[in-house]
Order: C-alpha cells, then structure tokens, then sequence
RNA sequence: GGUCCGUUCGUCUAGGGGUUAGGACGCCAGGUUUUCAUCCUGGUAACAGGGGUUCGAUUCCCCUACGGACUACCA
C-alpha cells in the first residue's frame, strides 16, 4: 500500500485564521514536510451562514506569509479536488444514503422547535438532552414510524436531516499519537446530524468523506476536536475504510484569565492575535513580526524537541519535529517572548535588508530621501536596541531632526554652572577638526579635555544632552559624525541659548 | 450538570523511581558602555493536595481539587 504522508489543514472561512490555527497549520506542514509528504489546504464551507467574504483567500495569504504554503488546495489542483467543500457539495449525499442502507444512520423530521423545547425541559430538570439509544424510538424519525411514512414525509417534501445511528454498549478504544489510546463508552454519544436539511452534510460527514477521498493519512487538529474522535472514528468504521492516525493539539490560552486565546486578548493586552491585519484589527507582519520570529514562537508553544535549543528555522524545525513531543496541557500565550523571538531575528537581518523599510518610515515622519549608505549606517548604530523595525524612529529620530526639547532630569544632572562656557569651547574644538569622523573627533575633544584638565563627566553627559535630547543611544562621535560638523556646533549653539 | 482531556518556577518547558529538579522568557542585582540599549555574570522562582505501591516517589496507581474542551441541522 503506497504509505505516503498527506495531510490536511482544514479551516472554516469564517473569518481571519487565528494563531492558533497557523500553528495547527504549522505543525501539519513540519509533520508533513519531514516525510516528504503532503500538505493539503481543504476550506470548510458547508455553512452557508457563516462563510466571511475575503476569509479564504486571507487563509491564504496568511499561510504563505509564514512560508508554509500549501502543496495542494483552491488553485494547486493535483487530482483530489475540488478543495471547497462547498464545491463537493454533490458527493455527499450518497455517503449519507449509503449509511442509511448499511442500516448505520437514519432519517430524522424533528423541528429545530421540539428539539430546542426537549433541551429546555432537560436543562429544567437538571438534565441534558441528548438524543440517542434511550430516546430515539420515542422522536419523531425514521426508527419510529414505518417505512411507508418515512418515504412519504420525504417525497412531499418534507425537510428531514440524516442521524447516524450510535450502537449501544460498545467500548470504543480510541488511539491518539500525542495522548494515547482511550476508551469511550458508546452510550453516552449521541446520534449526530450527518446530513442536513439545507441539503449540506456537517462538519462530521464532509469531513470524513474528504479525508478519505483525499487519502488523508495523519489528521491533526485542535483538541476541540478531541470529542468527535468517538464519532469519526465510528464514521470509518461504518463505511468500512481505513482510518488515518489522529493527533489532537492541545489549544492555546490567554496570556492572563481563563480560557482560550480570543481575539479580545490582544486588543486588551495589545498584540497580534492574527497574523496579517484584518479590518480595524492589527496583524502579527502588519505589527512589525518576522514571519520566522512568528513561527519559531509557535513552534515552541505546545512542543519542543527535548534539547536546551530556542531558535529553530522553518528548515530545522522540519527535520526534528515529531507529534510524540507535542505537549498535552494547553499552554498559555506569551506576547513577551514573542517579540524576544522578533528582536532576535532582527538582529540577525542584514543592515542592507533594512534598509528600505527603514526609508519608508522616514519617509512616513517627513524626512527626506537620504543615501544608502547613511541609513545603512544608523541601522548599524541603533539597531541591537530594537525589537521591531518600527522602534527604529525613536532610536534614531535625532539623527535626522536638530531636538526642539530636552530631557528635564538631564538638564539638572547635567548641565551646570560652568557647562555653557565649556560647549563654547568645544564648539572651537570641534571647528578646528577637518576630518570629521568619529576616532578624530574623539581624539582630538579627549586631547582637549585633558589638556584643560576637564572631567570626561564634565564635558561628555552635556555634549549627549544637547545632541541627542536625552542620555540615551550610541556612541557619540559616532552620532557626531554622521550628523556632521556642521549640524553638530549649530546643536551645541542652539542648546546654549536654550537651556536657562 | 454530563462526557472526555489535562496539571513541573509568574509564563513556555526538560526530566523521570534515588537529580543540587535543567533551560528559555520575564523580573532583580553586578560587570561592560562615563549615557540608554545590547552583551556578559549571577540571583529569584516549580513537581496542586491526600492516600496508596515501594527501601525510596515529583516520576507508577487511586481519590480530591483546579484548569480546559465538548455538550447545534457551527466548524
């Protein structure tokens, strides 16, 4: 039997993906990915209800930003389509009657009413309907009524839904890679609707029969998924198929509070909780994340390899991951490590690379086109202080904009009695230096301080204070130099006069 | 409520019958940088509780507590 690995990650276009499904997605691309096998994107669509316009195409997009594009799904058609549900609309009924015939499910006319009265009497008393074994014969069903009735509710048109019919008294041994096998009494199920009324199968029916068609042989998927397994794997049983292996992922919980991650979180908490922007709501790229820092995250939230290791590539992440080490408990987001990722792949990009978004920004704050090669060389200035692209203005804005203010706490600390005569010197200091770069400088200033017998803290906190504004960033007579002379006295000129 | 799944530092986790219970993020301190940040060094901090089994349990079993998911003609 051909064994080769495919997979599938099958999200409903009801809105943008989460980050919880990028990684369900992310750990279907490694699994696959490691085997040479198959990674297959399957839209979910069979409720008319809920389909989000833009939503499948932003699943999309959002896979290829992370760079876990998919090998078969809408538009990469490779024998096994259509990849919409909605699509495939046609092969579904005859798998439902097909049940019907193996005397495995069965029709079923009661109203959404009787239904919803039945669940609002058991609540009453304490209980919870479910319709199954005990009740089945006594609702209004193909189980209950003769054959004759049955055909001629159906034949007139009657709306009617196909419940699969749970045997009783069976212990199903169900088996999961990350948690072992476990043991479900049949009785406790219920007769879930296969087929619908509007003409759709469920979740359940498409599911299993595009898993089968598409020879889907590892399902991987959210644990909220973990109590259908009992009726899927029946589904299999049923129709006589080979079932694919299961892997349930455990989910992803609030940063603080109760519960799963939801979209709230990170309004109230102020990240990305997408990962590409989605109507008034910011994503992951859109914040400034690299895909890596994203993945390499997400990867480590649920499982991690058994070594002291952080940082993984995609392609590293590949040739260790295994389902075995995924974790079982769910894990709470971390927004801080995230961006701990994020700055540490900044780092690692090149000062080229940055350049032009670099330029962008500056061009956003008003600042005019500037070389290559000077942006370059504030990248390299400020850069091992940043977390995203975007801290780059206010680690730099001095380098392009004379400061209008200065630090208040400075200015006591620093600037004293004697600190105006002291810059005025400097400025004649500085005027003497023909080659204006930064070792230059720094000689000839350090030459001067120590002939005038001047304290470096005398002269260097001040010089910071009127170039920069504040007592923060790189060294300066590197900043020096890239301002130039020029911009430098007219600095010092200009905090003389307007510091009292 | 019922069913199922889970529980190691604040967080993500390693480990697994005998360990000083390891790492990372965060936080704190020191060093470097006469600044800030980076960086380096160090520190803080955990086996949910109770019963077993065992010479010995954080590790195996049971119970409790707590957390989570599900409980739709939604996926």
């Amino acid at each position: 039997m051909n064994t080769k690995v495919r997979v599938r990650f099958a999200p409903s276009p009801t809105g943008p993906l989460h980050i919880g499904g990028v990684r369900t997605a992310l750990y279907n691309y490694l699994f696959a990915k490691k085997q040479q096998g198959v990674f297959i994107l399957r839209i979910e669509d069979t409720d008319q209800n809920r389909y989000v316009e833009g939503a499948e195409q932003y699943i999309i997009d959002a896979l290829n930003w992370c760079n876990i594009p998919f090998d078969e799904g809408p538009g990469k058609e490779a024998g096994f389509g259509p990849y919409r549900q909605s699509e495939r609309k046609h092969l579904y009924k005859k798998y439902a009657d097909l049940l019907i015939q193996k005397g495995k499910a069965y029709y079923a006319f009661d109203s959404n009413e009787s239904l919803d009265q039945h669940r609002k009497n058991h609540e009453e008393k304490g209980k919870t309907f479910i319709y199954n074994w005990h009740n089945r014969l006594k609702l209004d069903n193909s189980l209950s009524m003769m054959p004759e009735e049955v055909q001629k509710r159906i034949s007139s048109g009657e709306d009617y839904v196909i419940r699969f019919l749970t045997p009783p008294d069976e212990k199903l041994e169900l088996l999961d890679i990350i948690r072992g096998t476990m043991t479900i009494d049949t009785n406790v199920l219920d007769d879930k609707v296969l087929f619908k009324s509007d003409g759709m199968p469920t979740y359940h029916l498409a599911n299993i029969v595009d898993d089968h068609l598409m020879e889907i042989t590892h399902v991987i998927r959210g644990e909220e998924w973990l109590p259908s397994l009992a009726l899927h794997q029946q589904l299999y049983d049923a129709f006589e198929w080979q079932a694919p292996e299961f892997s349930h992922l455990p989910l992803i919980m609030k940063p603080v509070g109760k519960g799963k991650l939801s979209k709230r979180d990170g309004e109230k908490l102020g990240f990305p909780v997408f990962p590409l922007s989605w109507n008034e709501s910011v994503g992951y790229k859109d914040a400034g994340y690299y895909p890596e820092a994203v993945i390499n995250f997400l990867a480590l939230l649920g499982w991690n390899p058994g070594t002291e290791q952080e940082i993984f590539s995609l392609e590293e992440l590949v040739q260790i991951f295994t389902l075995e080490r995924v974790h079982k408990a769910g894990a709470r987001f971390d927004p801080e490590k995230t961006k701990w990722y994020n700055q540490h792949y900044l780092q690692e990009k090149n000062n080229k690379e940055l350049v032009v978004p670099f330029q962008e920004i500056l061009s956003q704050k008003g600042i005019g086109i500037k070389g290559d090669a000077q942006i370059e060389k504030v990248i390299d200035l400020i850069k091992e202080r940043a977390t995203f692209i975007g801290d780059f203005w206010e680690l730099s804005d001095y380098f392009f904009v004379t400061p209008n203010a200065y630090d208040e706490k400075a200015i006591h600390k620093q600037w004293k009695e004697g600190t105006p005569e002291i810059m005025k010197q400097l400025i004649a200091v500085l005027e003497g230096i023909t080659d204006f770069t930064s070792e230059i400088i720094e000689t000839s200033v350090k030459e001067w301080i120590a002939k005038e017998n001047y304290s470096l803290g005398k002269v260097m906190p001040p010089l910071r204070l009127v170039i920069v504004g504040e007592m923060k960033g790189p060294h300066i007579f590197d900043i020096l130099e890239l301002i130039g002379k020029e911009e430098t006295i007219l600095r010092i000129e200009k905090a003389i006069k307007q510091i009292p």
